[in-house]
RNA sequence: CCCGUAUUGGUCCAAGGGUUAGGAUGCCGGGAUUGUAACCCGGAGAUUGUGGGUUCGAAUCCCAUAUAUGGAUCCA
C-alpha cells in the first residue's frame, strides 16, 4: 500500500501502481472525468501512469495552469497530426503549449498556409478528436527512435534527438500520428471539443536565423466550445480596450514621429488624468513620510560609473550627451536612484533621522530597441514613481510593511483587487553571484517573507531571481480580462550605499552603512496608465476623469441655466463642461456616451423651471431628477 | 537586432498600372429649435510617410529609409 497526500492534507492509502485516474474515480466519477494529468511530488505526469511510491498528488485539470498547459501540449499533437493527414510529407519541428494555446513549427516543403486553409485544419483536428484515440506513451531506445525518424525523413526530430541520451527518449502516439516527447499527455483526444486556428507565422528552426524557416502555427482548443467562445470574446473585448486605441480616441496621448519612436506626448485631458493620479500618491506618500524631490534629467558620467549603472547599461543606453568643453559628458539619467544617493549623502546623518524617505516622480530615458517598443507599456522615456527609503538593516522589516501597505492601497484604490506577489530571493547554490554578506541577505530575505505574510499577501516565491544587489518583490496585477500585469516593484539594495559610500553615524558613535529600499508601487506612470485605461475599459474611476459630467441643454435657451449649473459645480469642486453645441438631445447624448463621459446632466424647460438637473448614467441610462445639492450628495457618493 | 505586414484629408476606411484619388466621421457655413445613443442642406480639407527607381503613365511595381503593427529571441 502507498499513502497518497492531497492538496487539502488528507492521506489515503491505494494499493502500489494505481494510477491518478483511479484515485480521482475512487474520489468521484466527475472528478475524473475531468482529469487530464496529474502532479506527483511536484512532477507532471500522465494520469494514467502508476504510482509506486508515497506521494504529494495533485489531479490536475483543464482549470489548472499545468491542466491547461497538457491540455494545449496534446492539442498541438492533434493538431500535428490533422497537418500530416491534410498535407502528407510535412516535417515537424517542435509543437509546445504556450500562454494562450499551443503551436507547432513545421516545414511544409513548397506548400504555404494561409488562415483560408485554417477551417479545413481545425475540421480536421476535431474529426480526429471524435475518434477518442488514447495517448500512448512509449519508452524507446535511441536507436529505434533514430530508425524511425529516418524512415520517415523527418530531420528536424533526428536533430532533436542527437542531444538526447539514450533511456530517457518517449515517443507518443495517438491515432496513427507517432511524436518524439516527453510528454505529459491527456488521456484521450476525446476532451478536446473545439479548436481554432489562430495565425501562422514565420520562425526559425531552433530560433536561429541561420537556420531554415518553418511556419509557425498558432491555435488554441478547450474541453467544452462555450469555452472557446468565451475566448474569443475576451480577445475581441482586449482589442477594443487596448490602450493605444482608447488613448488616441479619448485624447490622453500621442506619438510622433518628428519628437521620436517610444516617447510618449501627454495631451491635456491624459494630463489631467495623469496629475490627479500623481497627486494621489504625493498625498499619500507625504502622510506616510516621504520627502519630495526634484532632480535634473542629466547627471555625469561618473555619477553613473559610481552607481555601476554606466558598466551594467552604458551601451544599451542613449549615448552621452557632449558638451562643448572638452572631457564632459552627460547622460540622460536611466535611473533616479544615484541622484538620491547624493541626497543622502550630502549632509551627515544621525541614526536617528533613519529612515529617510525620498520620493520624486522621475522622468527617465531608457534605449530600447524599436522592436520592443509597444505603446505606453514599453517607452523609451517614462516617469517613474520612485522612491529610495535608506534605513538600519533592522528598520527594514517595518520599512517593508509600510511600502506594501502603501502598495496595496493605492491598487485596491485604483480597482485592482486582484493581485499577487512575486518574492525573488537568492540561488542558494550560487551565493557568490551576489553582493553582501550571508547575514544580512537573510535578514533581508526573511524581513521580505515575513512582511508579506503579516499583510496576508498571495506569493510565490522564485530562487535565483533576486539582483546581484538585494531580494525583490514585485506585485503582479490581474486587469478586469484576467490578463497578469507587473506594475509596481520594491527591491532591497546593498550595493549602492556601498558605491556611494552612504554611512549614518549610529547609537555607538560609529559610521555605519544604511540599506537602501527602491520601491514604485505604480512602475512607471505611463505603463500604469496604460495598464489602468485596458482594465477600466476607458472608463476610468470618477475621481481621476478629466471631464466628470457634462451638461446638456435641451436647446439652446437653456444654455444660460447649464452655464450656471457649471460654476455651481465648479464650487463643490466638480469638473465638467456644457454641450452648447445647436444639436438635438440625442445627439448630444450619443456623443457623451462615446466620449465615456461618467454622468450627463440634462436641463430643459422642467429642469430650468423647478431648478433641477436630470441625470443620466454612461453606459446605464436614465437615473432620475434631482436638485443640485441632490446630485452633489449623489456624485460624492459615487466617488 | 532578425522575419513579415502596414502607412492614403484631423480620424477610420476605399480605389484591376490609365480621367479631377472616393466614402464615412470630424471641422466650417446655413437651415431646423430640439426631451434620453447619430436632424437636413452646402462647403473646405490629400502633391497617397519620406527619398530614389521602373514606366508614355505609379496610391498601386522595385529599392532604401522612418514609423506603426505582429512574430522570433518560449529547445521534444
Amino acid at each position: 500500500m502507498i499513502n497518497i497526500t492531497l492538496p487539502d492534507g488528507s492521506v489515503r492509502s491505494y494499493d502500489k501502481g494505481t494510477t491518478s485516474h483511479e484515485i480521482a474515480l475512487s474520489i468521484s466519477e466527475g472528478l475524473a472525468r475531468n482529469v487530464i494529468a496529474a502532479k506527483v511530488n511536484g512532477e507532471v505526469i500522465d494520469s494514467n501512469r502508476p504510482i509506486t511510491q508515497d506521494a504529494d498528488l495533485q489531479l490536475l485539470t483543464f482549470r489548472d495552469k499545468d491542466g491547461k498547459s497538457t491540455f494545449w501540449h496534446s492539442s498541438a499533437h492533434l493538431m500535428a497530426e490533422a497537418l500530416e493527414a491534410l498535407y502528407p510529407g510535412v516535417k515537424l519541428g517542435i509543437g509546445p503549449s504556450i500562454e494562450n494555446g499551443f503551436y507547432y513549427d513545421i516545414d511544409l516543403g513548397d506548400r504555404t498556409l494561409s488562415s483560408t486553409d485554417f477551417p479545413k485544419i481545425e475540421q480536421k483536428m476535431l474529426e480526429l478528436a471524435r475518434e477518442k484515440n488514447e495517448y500512448i506513451r512509449k519508452e524507446v531506445s535511441k536507436a529505434d527512435a533514430i530508425a524511425y525518424f529516418k524512415e520517415k525523413g523527418d530531420e528536424y526530430k533526428l536533430e532533436l534527438l542527437e542531444d538526447l541520451e539514450d533511456g530517457s527518449i518517449t515517443f507518443y502516439e495517438q491515432g496513427g500520428f507517432v511524436d518524439l516527447c516527453r510528454g505529459p499527455h491527456i488521456p484521450n483526444t476525446g476532451s478536446i471539443k473545439a479548436v481554432k486556428m489562430m495565425k501562422v507565422a514565420g520562425a526559425y528552426w531552433r530560433g536561429d536565423e541561420n537556420k531554415k524557416q518553418l511556419t509557425r502555427v498558432y491555435g488554441v482548443s478547450f474541453p467544452k466550445a462555450k469555452e472557446l467562445k468565451e475566448h474569443l470574446a475576451l480577445l475581441e473585448e482586449a482589442k477594443k480596450r487596448d490602450h493605444r486605441k482608447l488613448g488616441k480616441e479619448l485624447e490622453l496621448f500621442m506619438f510622433s514621429e518628428k519628437v521620436g519612436a517610444g516617447l510618449p506626448i501627454w495631451l491635456p485631458k491624459g494630463t489631467a488624468l495623469r496629475t490627479r493620479l500623481e497627486n494621489f500618491l504625493k498625498e499619500e506618500q507625504i502622510k506616510r513620510g516621504y520627502q519630495p524631490v526634484i532632480t535634473p534629467h542629466l547627471g555625469k558620467k561618473e555619477l553613473y560609473m559610481t552607481s555601476g549603472h554606466w558598466d551594467k547599461y552604458g551601451e544599451d543606453s542613449f549615448q552621452p550627451i557632449h558638451t562643448p568643453r572638452e572631457g564632459e559628458l552627460f547622460l540622460l539619467k536611466p535611473m533616479n536612484c544615484p541622484h538620491h544617493c547624493e541626497i543622502f549623502g550630502h549632509k551627515p546623518r544621525s541614526y536617528k533621522d533613519l529612515p529617510v524617505r525620498i520620493a520624486e516622480f522621475g522622468t527617465v530615458y531608457r534605449y530600447e530597441q524599436t522592436g520592443e517598443l509597444h505603446g505606453l507599456t514599453r517607452v523609451r522615456g517614462f516617469t517613474q514613481d520612485d522612491a529610495h527609503l535608506f534605513c538600519m538593516p533592522e528598520q527594514l522589516k517595518e520599512e517593508f510593511l509600510g511600502v506594501l501597505e502603501l502598495t496595496t492601497y493605492v491598487l485596491e484604490k485604483l480597482g485592482f483587487s486582484d493581485y499577487t506577489a512575486q518574492i525573488s530571493l537568492r540561488d542558494p547554490e550560487n551565493k557568490e553571484k551576489y553582493i553582501g554578506s550571508d547575514e544580512i541577505w537573510e535578514q533581508a530575505e526573511s524581513a521580505i517573507i515575513e512582511a508579506t505574510k503579516e499583510v496576508g499577501l498571495e506569493t510565490v516565491t522564485e530562487l535565483g531571481e533576486a539582483a546581484f544587489y538585494g531580494p525583490k518583490l514585485d506585485f503582479m496585477v490581474k486587469d478586469a480580462l484576467g490578463r497578469s500585469w507587473q506594475l509596481g516593484t520594491i527591491q532591497v539594495d546593498y550595493n549602492l550605499p556601498e558605491r556611494f559610500e552612504l554611512e549614518y553615524i549610529g547609537a555607538d558613535n560609529a559610521p555605519h552603512r544604511p540599506v537602501m529600499i527602491h520601491r514604485a508601487p505604480f512602475g512607471s506612470m505611463e505603463r500604469f496608465i496604460g495598464v489602468l485605461t485596458e482594465h477600466c475599459g476607458g472608463k476610468f474611476p470618477l475621481w481621476l476623469q478629466p471631464e466628470q459630467y457634462v451638461i446638456l441643454p435641451i436647446s439652446e435657451k437653456f444654455n444660460g441655466y447649464a452655464r450656471e449649473l457649471k460654476n455651481q459645480l465648479a464650487a463643490k469642486d466638480i469638473r465638467g463642461f456644457v454641450d452648447e453645441r445647436n444639436e438635438k438631445i440625442g445627439r448630444k447624448i450619443r456623443d457623451a456616451e462615446v466620449k465615456k463621459v461618467p454622468l450627463m446632466l440634462i436641463v430643459g424647460e422642467k429642469e430650468a423651471a423647478e431648478g433641477k438637473v436630470s441625470i443620466r448614467k454612461q453606459g446605464e441610462g436614465d437615473v432620475g431628477s434631482m436638485t443640485i445639492d441632490e446630485f452633489e450628495t449623489y456624485f460624492k457618493q459615487l466617488l
